[in-house]
DNA sequence: AAAAAGAGCAACAAAAAGGTTGCCTTTTCC
DNA sequence: GGAAAAGGCAACCTTTTTGTTGCTCTTTTT
């Protein structure tokens, strides 16, 4: 069931914040967190987290599951995985591009 | 002399963007191209066109050379290998949690 | 049952992004 | 020398981002 993925500039976007890296770097870790926990020691409100987290989950690097009084935030790997794929190919092209002028040089 | 380099967010920034992402997509092929030659087959002018290329600049993903009447864009595939880096560690970080959690249902 | 903790919603405001247009300068080509 | 091509600069506008605050609602805790 592969979902429609996001395209990959949505996903470069929502990391495209230091704020948002650090709540990525912080759930990437395995351990769901709330909101509040996500709060801590962050010189934000906690409103502005929540919305850096409905960022995160539109581009669906995280989803968020309610338990009783708070929502949990979870960590999805696929988008990245994506976006390190799409990388790979820009790299591999210009790998090739420098080959090619190499070769051109010696040749 | 490595460059101090752009925190990783600025980066992804610069590559959050459909536009920027196709300019990147020409130029990570190789050859050095103008900003009316950039600007062909794109819907937006040339000024928009050259905002990003300037975005582009300041994460230090591309830079220009003056010649003559024109300025030419090149690729520099450094902040990529870098963010490329960055997304490892993350990936990474995620597998190690997922070992945990496997070895502990195991356990 | 009352207080406290965790969050959602909405209104608001400031700043940044994304794009346009007009005008001017410098090269190049005839 | 004059026209055309390539760009730089600045003003301007609209939309999105980023953040705040205040209020309400639900779930825990005591």
């Amino acid at each position: 069931m592969t979902a429609i993925r996001q395209p990959p500039a949505a996903v470069f976007a929502a990391l495209g914040d230091q704020t948002r890296l650090s709540l990525v770097a912080k759930l990437c870790g395995g351990q769901p967190r709330s909101i509040s926990q996500l709060t801590q020691g962050s010189k934000l409100s906690r409103q502005a987290v929540t919305k850096h987290l409905r960022m995160l989950e539109r581009a669906e690097i995280v989803h968020s599951v309610h338990t009783g009084r708070e929502s949990l935030f979870e960590f999805d790997p696929e988008p990245i995985e994506e976006i390190k794929k799409y990388l790979d190919r820009v790299s591999e092209q210009w790998d090739q591009a420098l080959s090619r002028l190499k070769s051109f040089i010696e040749g």
